[in-house]
DNA sequence: TATTTGACGATTT
DNA sequence: CAAATCGCCAAAT
């Protein structure tokens, strides 16, 4: 189990219609510091159809526009349809966010 | 063991 | 939350 697969399996756990930011899964790992190489693991996405890539957001609510898997359209189209609502790709995680919800 | 790198985070400017 | 900088962590070589 690397640390990898964890944040796979954190990513994973991620409920419907949330969304999760970097720092949150890798403080849920046990290294609040991680956040890059939870980033790092999500670039790796052994399983695109497993892992909900579109669920994982930086510490504003918006996917990496830099990597964006296949474009922002196609993720805001994915958050929408889960119910978060989405703002010029940027997520309100005030209200989505995980928070307190998993742990 | 050391160096490099990178879907980040926080602070500063 | 624009751009630059430093810091942190884990993996690959």
């Amino acid at each position: 189990m690397s640390f990898y697969d964890k944040v796979y399996s954190v990513v994973v756990k991620i409920p419907k219609g949330r969304v999760a930011t970097y720092g949150q899964i890798a403080a849920i790992l046990g290294s609040p510091r991680a956040a890059r190489a939870v980033g790092y693991a999500l670039h790796f996405n052994p399983s695109p159809k497993v892992i909900p890539c579109h669920r994982v957001v930086n510490r504003f609510g918006s996917l990496a526009p830099k990597f964006a898997f296949g474009g922002l359209d196609a993720q805001k189209s994915l958050l929408e349809d889960e119910g978060v609502e989405v703002n010029d790709y940027i997520v309100d995680l005030n209200k989505f966010g995980l928070r307190e919800f998993l742990n």
